[in-house]
DNA sequence: TGAAGAAGTGAATTAGGGTTCACTAACTGA
DNA sequence: TCAGTTAGTGAACCCTAATTCACTTCTTCA
């Protein structure tokens, strides 16, 4: 009797919101929001303008739907890392390496969803992220404080904030397409971009670790992929 | 023959321009940047709207400045510290408790300057500043490690950006219109922002105190006002 | 096949402020 | 006082995208 979607329709729904979400994803990673605009969007899409509105109630819901899905993907990485049984001193580095260099793999978009001037809806939705990627730190830096690793008499809440402000700090300047600087240095190459994450990371460790003896020389862990 | 301003011209038409200034300072530390439209700008000044333009190019020229103003006093604050002969680390834990107070002492204002989404040129004219607050801590930071009190293994920059990004995140929270949570946590009076400011420190301290001994604990410094 | 319900379309509408500009008022020097 | 010049005014203009909506096309199901 009533109109009920068949399971092709269904799907090429799906299909077809996905393909917004990913072209505007694209677009964001080419040339940051200003780019995500709906006409654009849409044409990227290959579907109307007015059909983006049949998919999303609106702009800022579809960009911070794309950016929810590229950040809840980090704040898994760190996630899993922070679950790791390595020495808290050695986790605290890969977690902060790690998201230095997947974030140095993707500046344009990177930039965009940490750094770049945006909506106000969009820039809340940034805050929610953060504090999930916050709170992954303070997992780790709990579990070095009951280790006795990390220092016991730093708040590990406000330890967690400022390891996360600092090394999200660090990155705006290399990824920021205004600073072509990290460019132009010529070798910026995996190298350059690992050996950056590493000098963060060691700033981070060393604002928690209890240091018995000079630990976190220039190269003090191992390099680990996470 | 010409025409020449009179020097009461000139004083009137200085006064203007500072109180177009003023009149934008405080809307800005009453509701941010959306209340400094023009027209708004421009009746708390006791002005109209085209006037604003007979002083300043565009808005965005405006806004710029009122956040140069203030930020540089801020830039002068930490320069004035970071010359005192203290030693460096208690130099920079008063740095940055400084910073914190001194921020919460206008939250809407610093959140405004230092987080709120704002225009593009706007937030362009913060990195300035930042990069500013952050020589300012790299200074400290180089004389720490001379001194032989600060780790010499870390690169004085990158420590430097860690920090301020460490601090200013960790104010975001507190200095955010939407987190009401630290109004509501009842007591927020001077006692609790100096608890708040010294936690940060002491975890900027951290970051890069040789620590021999274990130094840095709950009350480590000596409460001073900068 | 055809009536009813969804999805797709894209040009027109809307909205919110920044900016302009034709005009008036005030000031300067002779 | 007057001609020339600058300051002040604020309503109208503009620009830019997001959003809407009357219409077309596609799907479903009896």
């Amino acid at each position: 009797m009533a109109y009920r979607k068949t399971e092709r329709v269904e799907a090429r729904l799906a299909d077809n919101r996905q393909r917004i979400l990913d072209a505007a994803r694209r677009l964001v990673s080419e040339g940051g929001w200003a780019e995500a605009q709906i006409s654009h969007v849409a044409s990227a899409a290959g579907i109307a303008t007015g059909s983006v509105y049949r998919y999303f109630p609106s702009k800022a819901d579809l960009c911070v739907e794309v950016l929810s899905v590229v950040s809840q993907r980090e704040v898994d990485v760190l996630e899993a890392i922070a679950n790791s049984a390595d020495a808290p001193c050695q986790t605290l580095h890969v977690a902060v390496s790690a998201f230095v260099e997947r974030a140095m793999r993707n500046r344009r978009l990177a930039y965009a969803l940490i750094a770049e001037p945006c909506d106000r809806e969009i820039d809340e939705a940034r805050l929610v992220y953060r504090h999930a990627i916050s709170k992954q730190i303070m997992r780790i830096v709990k579990d070095g404080q009951a280790a006795g690793d990390f220092r016991a008499d730093l708040d590990p809440s406000i330890a967690a904030t400022v390891i996360v402000g600092g090394f999200m700090e660090s990155l705006i300047g290399p990824l920021s397409p205004l600073n072509a600087d990290f460019d132009r240095s010529g070798t910026h190459g995996p190298d350059a971009v690992r050996a950056l994450a590493s000098q963060i990371a060691d700033v981070c460790c060393a604002a928690v670790t209890a240091q018995p003896g000079k630990a976190a020389s220039s190269e003090p862990h191992p390099r680990r992929q996470a």
